[in-house]
DNA sequence: TTGTTTGCAAAAAGTTTGCATAATC
DNA sequence: GATTATGCAAACTTTTTGCAAACAA
């Protein structure tokens, strides 16, 4: 195969989720399934115009909710605080490594860490524990760039919005 | 020591941080330095006015960008995306266990999650990484609340405005 | 004096809500 | 036919910015 990171990464249906199957939905189920990296609500929105499909922002927001909700997105946040989304592979509970330049995400093993919070929450007290980890760096392709002292390319950041894939 | 948790948490002066001395940017690393828990732009505010200070919210908002350029405060997030902002111990970088019902904030030892970090750096080719951990859960204290069927008590959570000692 | 800091008001950005209309089950 | 979803506009929250006046060095 040739994306081992996302193997189980399957088109989602509106019925999976428990709600109505509306085209809306489908759309946007379609164009997140086909998203290699994260996107914002307003990406997402975004891409779906440019593929001739115009829904409403509010749509879109209510849609990656309930992705959300039911666990079928994993979550990131920017310094600003908004935040990106990508349909999470079968295999459940993932984190990534995303480059601040370019924004290319790798899944990372994170056993250690999963592991490591299971034991805390034995010894903690504390129920329930969930946990976010954030990892933001700079890839190999960029660090030379960055390395030349151009300023970062925080623009190109946006290519994601193409979803294009960047993986060699 | 009655709180080994806040070992080496000690009043900063402007003037660490290369700043002049105001006595607005006084009062505000006061009342944070006796934040026992994590607190928000707008408590800490909050917190300025009933100690009888006038401070504008944007100078609130500027001091703790200070604080974080200056690595000073650790930052998290909740879900809705808002930040709070926590005077960091001497030691340096450190992660919290915070309580989504009552705000607890407990430091955890994240000395593997540090490795673990260090070691990805290395083979993955990634440089400049950085990490946020974050973990939410229930503490002791609010686990039969909860289990008790009450709502989950988020709004006790704007207690830690009060700053006051939720530890035993 | 000179450059920094303050505080107000206004802007900005991301996200959510109200409500009438439209589509699904 | 009952319920749920959509989409627009408007509200909302948190955070940032512009700018003139006040202040520290």
């Amino acid at each position: 195969m040739s994306d081992p990171e996302l193997e189980g990464v399957q088109r989602l249906s509106a019925a999976d989720l428990g709600l109505r199957r509306t085209w809306q939905r489908g759309a946007i189920l379609e164009v997140l399934a086909d998203c290699r990296d994260f996107v914002s609500a307003s990406e997402l929105h975004g891409l779906l115009s440019s593929a001739g499909e115009s829904i409403g922002l509010t749509t879109v927001y209510r849609a990656l909710r309930d992705l959300e909700r039911g666990g079928h997105v994993d979550v990131v946040r920017d310094e600003t605080g908004s935040r990106f989304f990508r349909q999470r592979p079968a295999a459940g509970h993932r984190h990534y490594l995303i480059c601040r330049c370019c924004g290319l995400s790798r899944a990372v093993d994170t056993e250690v860490v999963e592991r490591w919070a299971e034991g805390l929450m034995a010894d903690s007290g504390f129920a329930d524990v969930e946990h976010t980890l954030e990892l933001v760096g700079v890839c190999a392709e960029c660090s030379p760039t960055l390395a030349a002292g151009e300023p970062p390319c925080r623009d190109d950041a946006r290519d994601r919005a193409g979803c294009r894939d960047r993986r060699d």
